[in-house]
DNA sequence: GCCTTATTGAGAATGAAAATCAAAACTAAA
DNA sequence: TTTAGTTTTGATTTTCATTCTCAATAAGGC
């Protein structure tokens, strides 16, 4: 096997098994924009809102940096009525969506999580609350 | 508006909201399929057994009556790595998934959530716990 | 059986995401 | 800085689950 270089970002902010090696002025836009936002905007709203200010950018070149982000560990994917949703807070939460406006909230995760079965060695969980928003309650 | 007639499967124990008006010879095997499973099927997956008995079944067939089905109460829809798992638990509970096999079980719901933020008037809650199970865990 | 209308099956359409690939951009060495 | 090697991009195509369309079929009531 042929040695490795030193990954460039191999300690950085951005979690240390990113595949990515460049810091591109895309990537960097795109970091930036999922990072300020407050939401939890899927690839195509990212895309949308990134072709503003860069209008050649790709859609796939957004699937791609969310992916590695992903896998880097720097943000989380939210599945999302059908969709994927990214999410900048990396620390354990859960969701909350509102069944109306469709907007996608962090909540706190709930204490005790109980399983049972043949499922061992938790490595993630996925919660959501679904309901109404104080919003749309009205 | 119209006056409604009475629903044939008003009281049934498929829900007492379906569309459903007549019991067609696809619809029946459909529902028996999903019920005398315990595992939880895909939309796809159903299909494809479904068409061994019954070679002319369509698709779209599949998906019409698992919709109509979900929206009467009588399954639910999981979703589940991009795709909709169907589940004849229709009790509250959770799911445990394992990363390696993409196996999915039905676990028991933890005792306590705790929300805060924006959403009021819980309506349902989606909970996935990832791991391991203990064939791949070897 | 006849009539009305829900339902079906086949295939086309949709939409999110992934894959492909030539061109562009970056990095390091000479 | 020129070059060579590699990564990344943007445009496009492909994939795949799901939904839609529509003519033909078949329930269920009369």
């Amino acid at each position: 096997m042929v040695e490795q270089r030193p990954e460039p970002n191999a300690k950085g902010p951005l979690g240390s098994a990113s595949k990515m090696k460049r810091m591109t002025k895309q990537r960097n836009l795109i970091l930036q924009t999922i990072m300020n936002r407050h939401d939890h905007p899927s690839a195509q709203t990212l895309h949308a809102e990134l072709q503003e200010t860069q209008p050649n950018i790709g859609l796939a070149t957004v699937y791609r940096n969310l992916s590695a982000l992903v896998e880097s560990g720097g943000i989380l994917a939210v599945p999302h009525d059908g969709e994927v949703r990214y999410d900048c807070n990396t620390e354990p939460h859960a969701h909350a969506t509102c069944n109306n406006c469709g907007n996608l909230w962090d909540i706190p995760l709930p204490r005790v999580i109980e399983t049972s079965g043949p499922l061992i060695e938790v490595e993630s969980i996925e919660l959501t609350v679904r309901g109404l928003c104080t919003s749309c309650d009205a």
